[in-house]
DNA sequence: CCGTTGACCCTTC
DNA sequence: AGAAGGGCCAACG
């Protein structure tokens, strides 16, 4: 849909503010939804300097191993997850498992 | 307009 | 299986 071509920033916004509780997503899949699969960094690089009112403690690295420029470290952003009810085991998430795959992906 | 940077990803040793 | 290096894309100065 272009009605208005929103920009990347604002697209990862949009994707990160609809990732439900419970779920997690990794950078890249989320660049990839925004329409760059290899600007995964760009993602990262929102997420510190974008919205901090956004659930980024559910997006996590591609391998499940969690962020580190999270506030507090890996540690935080382990603590944050499991008060969302994800189990965290050696600061890395079942990636796999609790990956949220969007349905009607454009 | 060009160069640098970044909450990453992928390939290879 | 774990560790290291290079690369891609977009935003900021």
């Amino acid at each position: 849909m272009q009605p208005n071509d929103p920009d990347f920033r604002d697209r990862v916004y949009a994707i990160v503010a609809s990732i439900p509780k419970g779920r997690l997503m990794t950078y890249g899949q989320i660049a990839a939804l925004a329409g760059s699969p290899r600007a995964a960094r760009i993602v990262g690089g929102v997420a510190h300097f974008g919205d901090p009112s956004l659930p980024w403690q559910r997006v996590v690295k591609k391998d499940g191993s969690l962020a580190e420029g999270y506030p507090g470290g890996t540690e935080g952003h382990a603590a944050a997850l499991e008060a969302e009810g994800v189990s965290v085991t050696d600061y890395r998430v079942d990636i796999a498992r609790l990956v949220w795959l969007p349905n009607g992906v454009e």
